[in-house]
DNA sequence: CTCAAATTCAAACATGTGTTTTAATCGATC
DNA sequence: GATCGATTAAAACACATGTTTGAATTTGAG
């Protein structure tokens, strides 16, 4: 009995939360922090307007918990496949390759694309966060990213033994920022040139991505 | 005594519109468009809270101006060297050359770099756009950069007539966002890795960029 | 100096914002 | 059914926003 009530005033809980962090999801996607409103938010998961306040406390405080429903997992799976590609070069004594350690970081940030929706617009908010002039959304983001950036900046100076750290500084900021160009999402390509985007799937532009940026990651100029 | 007194008028009523471009310039920069008030915009520039919608009529038309004012010339360098690069190879006989065709059009951006604070300014703005989630300066962004987008895109298919012009147009978008993120500042890498990031002068930045993106461009798979 | 136009100014306006409040409602336990 | 805590609801709050207004001031020409 104890048990079934608490988890039945949960699931009601759960429930209004949900419809709140998925509306506001979408609408940070789309519009951006500061041009959602919270009335739209409210309006759109069709609940009170003072059930933001209610449940998360701020504005604030709801855009963190949106960002983090998806990169705490997400960050845990890049930190994990990092950790399999230096244990596997370390068994082989073989030094780290520029490429594997770029894929174990992108490949599941690419796989979050076919993982419907919700996803879909969480990827869209943290491409824009590479370069937001908020400061609201661009600290949250980067004090949830500072530990797996520090992990991919470390690796990738490891796999470019001859390249200074300024350097590797440099062309890993270059990568990311085209990586979130994968993320927003298709505005800009086909905004511009709508005769050359044809549809592709996630894994053309995976590799469409890393094709890129791995030669300029290890160019030895 | 006509010229005079017209050019007098004129000086003095540029001069509060300069005053507030300036100040509107830099504030956009730093916390973007929305997040800036036409109170913080007239305080900076020390001038009445109704000037800008008395010289400007309204603050979208403001920022269009600040804009307008750095990419115009800007755009004609770029068309300039572009139809330059692609006069030379035709009377040469031989093809076009990616490295060619993106220091024409990434050179005279990154020169704004070090004209002063104004210039240094707009390219943080222009650095934002290219992802940035609020209608008003994107869609100025675009308007105002199309043509030459267009221009580029064609001479880059022509550059590699093996590529699909689909892989080009995103190798191309690749390569726009990460000088983009030159164009924003030091932001992401002083305060994620400030032991890496040495001062780097903008030739050395644009030798970095240019290092990392042609082998990308031109990548054959 | 005089006058008319251009510009500046302080104040108000209308609206939109995130948040708080207070009462009503719901749900589960006794 | 009564009761208590959790949740929802409607309204108001306090403030910030871009814009407009109408008077004051400045400017330059006759």
């Amino acid at each position: 009995m104890f048990l079934l009530s608490i988890s039945k005033t949960i699931m009601t809980q759960t429930d209004t939360r949900q419809r709140i962090i998925d509306a506001a999801e979408q609408l940070f996607a789309e519009k951006g922090f500061n041009n959602t409103t919270m009335r739209a938010i409210t309006g759109m998961a069709d609940v009170n307007l003072a059930a933001v306040n209610y449940h998360f406390g701020s504005k604030e405080s709801l855009l963190q918990e949106v960002f983090e429903r998806h990169i705490l997992p997400l960050n845990k799976e890049r930190r994990r496949r990092l950790e399999a590609v230096r244990a596997a070069t370390m068994i082989k004594k073989e030094p780290l390759k520029v490429r594997e350690v770029l894929t174990a970081f992108i490949s599941p940030t690419l796989k979050l694309r076919d993982a419907g929706p919700s996803a879909r617009n969480f990827l869209s908010l943290v491409g824009r966060s590479l370069s937001d002039a908020d400061d609201t959304p661009r600290r949250i983001f980067f004090t949830n990213m500072r530990p797996i950036f520090e992990l991919l900046f470390d690796m990738m100076c490891e796999a470019l033994p001859e390249t200074p750290p300024g350097h590797v500084c440099w062309r890993l900021r270059f990568a990311l920022s085209s990586m979130g160009q994968v993320l927003i999402g298709t505005d800009f390509t086909s905004a511009l040139f709508p005769q050359a985007d044809a549809h592709q799937t996630t894994q053309q532009i995976e590799e469409l991505l890393l094709d890129f940026i791995i030669p300029g990651m290890e160019e030895s100029h």
